[in-house]
DNA sequence: ATTATTAGTTAGGTAATACTAACTATTATA
DNA sequence: TATAATAGTTAGTATTACCTAACTAATAAT
């Protein structure tokens, strides 16, 4: 049995290794790393990470790296698979805030039903990705790619997340900077203008209007609206 | 805050002090009762009484009964509504089986979340009562009346938990105990007969045809179906 | 009223999860 | 390469929530 801190730990390594932003990937992760992501002393984590060994979920020597067995990982992203399937519930289901969701989903991700994410899943219509746009892991683990696009080819009144662009030219990264456009940033579509093929955004409820080829550089994530 | 734990201990002693079928008025609960009651030890239960007396949460004198205070049976009533709220959203909303949706509510309960109650109740319609028929008690601890009717009351297709005789005779009881009629018994009302007003019910999917009289002398609780 | 039984408490122990302080190993830099 | 900085470990402590064993108080039975 993996108790709730234990699935802390777990899903925390699972983030750090391959799933937040920018790891492409896998990569190990150290002691302090981890700590300072959880918020705890080294020693604590250090104590914890002989009983996750114990329990044969990470490989770790002595002042060596950290790594997920297949186990670890197999019930790390089950527990993520959780949160983010009680994320979109709540959004989706009951009309939570975009904002709220994750600190309800932190509680709920520890509830031990398989019949229950099931039925959860099912209720959902299967997602692929939460409301952030972040991937759901299925039932195996697999994880589905991300869906990402030219922000030209978004719809009108979608909102969607930069991820990458593929013009790394000084000229257009310093235009970026000038519009308040970096990796993260939330962009809102609001026209597409036949004329020039120019598109309308909004970023932070200002608007710009930005040419197809600086829409066609930039690599977007659609969200939930 | 009050930790799972002693969140568990509140539900306990507001079942066995008042919330237990056959517990008419507010009884004081003991020590060992409690404990049996949780499968623990006295022991260990006594050192939890000496905490939650700390938070204002029981009166408790040493060798003396158990009572909750208003504090303690506020809470207490909120876990109660929790786990019955989501019993009954288990059951009618994702089509878990009666059997299965306690031990899941045992883990949902402990969700803290005023927002994430209100809007299961609000999905539910404000439900009164769980699919176990047991009253769900609102916001502010306020438990509804069990609707108690006689068997002859309840609609054709309608399952009832018997909870009551209004006939004490050794003869009745004796004629009960024959059809494997008790507390708690679980009938089906399958047909009812106009010619003689006698009504055909179902008891562990076996038939039986019983006179209005007899019908007339069980008080029971309508379920969910 | 004395004694037996039941109820309740205390003392001391363990496991999980956190901490601080002090230590050692590894890595980076001058 | 010597040393400073960073990373990781160990030792000892605290809290929560459980345990067993041994005790005392309250109640029931003769």
């Amino acid at each position: 049995m993996i108790s709730l801190t234990e699935e802390n730990y777990l899903k925390a390594l699972i983030y750090l290794s391959f799933l937040a932003p920018g790891v492409e990937e896998k990569k190990d992760v150290g002691t302090n790393e981890l700590a300072s992501y959880l918020k705890l002393k080294s020693s604590t984590v250090n104590e914890m990470l002989k009983r996750l060994k114990e329990k044969n979920l990470i490989n770790h020597e002595k002042y060596k790296k950290i790594t997920l067995t297949p186990s670890g990982e197999q019930n790390g992203l089950k527990i993520v698979r959780k949160h983010r399937l009680w994320e979109t519930f709540l959004f989706t289901k009951l009309d939570f805030d975009w904002i709220e969701i994750h600190e309800v989903a932190e509680q709920l991700e520890h509830i031990k039903s398989e019949k229950l994410v099931g039925k959860i899943d099912k209720l959902l219509g299967y997602p692929n990705f939460d409301p952030h746009g972040d991937p759901i892991p299925d039932k195996h683990g697999k994880i589905p790619q991300r869906i990402t696009k030219n922000l030209s080819a978004v719809d009108i009144g979608k909102n969607c997340i930069v991820l990458a662009v593929s013009d790394t030219s000084k000229d257009f990264l310093n235009y970026l900077e000038d519009l308040g456009i970096s990796i993260k940033t939330e962009i809102g579509l609001i026209d597409k203008i036949a004329y020039d093929r120019s598109i309308k955004i909004k970023i932070k409820d200002k608007q710009y209007s930005i040419s197809k080829k600086v829409a066609d550089n930039l690599l977007v994530n659609e969200k939930f609206n």
